[in-house]
DNA sequence: TGCTGCCAACTGGTTCTACCAGTCTATCGA
DNA sequence: TCGATAGACTGGTAGAACCAGTTGGCAGCA
């Protein structure tokens, strides 16, 4: 019914701007950003929220300070991490960026196998346990959007129990990147969510301690998703490539 | 001869200290931080500097800060993203923590096969020329540290080939975690640098578009050279155990 | 008794000002 | 011509004052 209000604070919006300047190669790798002390008189707020803002783009490798100096713009694809990811699958006009998409969706697609075969070597039978459950829930699950939720889930605790920290904190920027489109992902999956054949036998694989089984089983799920989204992708480049054309064809 | 002086900012510190103290359960999730006032006080530092450390936290999901309420620990296992990497390879004697650095050589090892693999679909003419102008200067390279970074910068262009941005920005995290343990690297990996013809082969399928011989020539590579760093780490892990069980003796 | 509303004491958010500490450059003197 | 230096930038730090949410307790009313 009522929706909480989003109630940004300025440093976030200093952030965010000079952040989608960077990512949009507006301001370009070796430039210099304005002093603090310009910047914050043409954005009308204090120093000290710049300071904040230009703080979190040193932590995410966007730029360089010097104290002394100008800070200056680094080239964010060879510098920043990968919880750059969800700032990237959006352009201005807050259309998808099909390439990004696709990379992300392909990592996804070659990581999950492994996840899958390390945690039916190195997963206990907890694991198990809690894989089965999860698809228990999704036997009886309805609402697609809750057979969803419990897919991701179940991805979820595999990579737990892959006991990989870096597939983990992988895992988590990609999590952080699909949430924006979180319902168009419904959308996509929509067949490949009733597959519940595919993660109970997952899960039996898992539990058997079956590294080249859980491996193949999952290739084979994973494979038949990323495909549903590589369709849809390749709809919505044609359809945006359609759009901007009729906006050309309209201008003259 | 010399090296620079490190001159940390106040709000790094800060920083430091609390993200530590976090990763190393010190701070647990759910937990509270004490007040931006109180901490600036405990620390002797300007509450300004508090501050910039907290938006770095929370921007790497660290913590949670709500207005007017106090800031809670996040679980940094389930909310950060790979930039975390670099902080958790060691724990706070300054020791490698060896399950992180095998999760990250392991990650390497799955995801280089098919980097390669994609290079060699999409990579252009200007991939393979500058693979092979770094196999060209590898040739004639004799200092092994040289012969690494010629061998990392290799690997470097192929992320590039692939022309996924997830790739890129995931071995960038990866790349930011080894770099304090170049030097020890370049030991561990001592004789797999020496496989040149590795690297030619693996240059000249990309320049044939060989998908499938580009990933099986990565494959085998790259597992050489993680199993030699699997291979220290084991001893290495082996020496740690001893030596913390003398301490143990040491201290009856 | 139990609910409502308000107020006080916290919390983080923002803005100033003043000053410290590096870096760069133009200018002046040897 | 060269080099030292003064001044005008840059970012770094501190502190005070105030705004803006949250919480909890207390007074007052039903």
């Amino acid at each position: 019914m009522f929706q909480a209000i989003s109630k940004r604070s300025v440093s976030d919006e200093v952030f965010d701007q000079l952040r989608n300047r960077i990512v949009s190669r507006d301001l370009k790798a070796g430039e210099e950003l304005p002093s603090e002390r310009l910047l914050s008189e043409m954005l009308g707020v204090s120093r000290n929220a710049v300071r904040e803002a230009i703080k979190r783009l040193q932590q995410a490798r966007l730029v360089e300070v010097k104290h002394g100096g100008m800070t200056t713009v680094l080239d964010y694809r060879i510098e920043a991490g990968a919880d750059l990811l969800p700032s990237l699958l959006f352009d201005r006009q807050g259309q998808i960026q099909v390439d990004v998409a696709r990379s992300i969706v392909r990592m996804r697609q070659v990581l999950s196998p492994e996840i899958a075969g390390d945690a039916a070597v190195y997963g206990k039978a907890a694991t198990a346990d809690r894989l089965d459950a999860i698809v228990d829930e999704m036997v009886v699950a309805v609402a697609p959007a809750e057979l969803q939720r419990l897919a991701f889930e179940f991805w979820e605790v595999l990579v737990d129990g892959s006991g990989n920290i870096a597939y983990r904190l992988a895992f988590n920027s990609l999590r952080k990147t699909y949430e924006p489109i979180w319902d168009l992902l419904t959308q996509m999956l929509g067949r490949d969510l009733q597959k519940l054949g595919a993660f109970r036998k997952l899960a039996v694989l898992v539990r058997q301690g079956d590294r080249d089984g859980a491996m193949h089983s999952a290739r084979e799920y994973i494979d038949g998703s990323s495909t549903a989204i590589y369709q849809f992708l390749d709809l919505y480049e044609q359809h945006a490539q359609r759009v901007s054309k009729d906006a050309v064809t309209e201008g003259q």
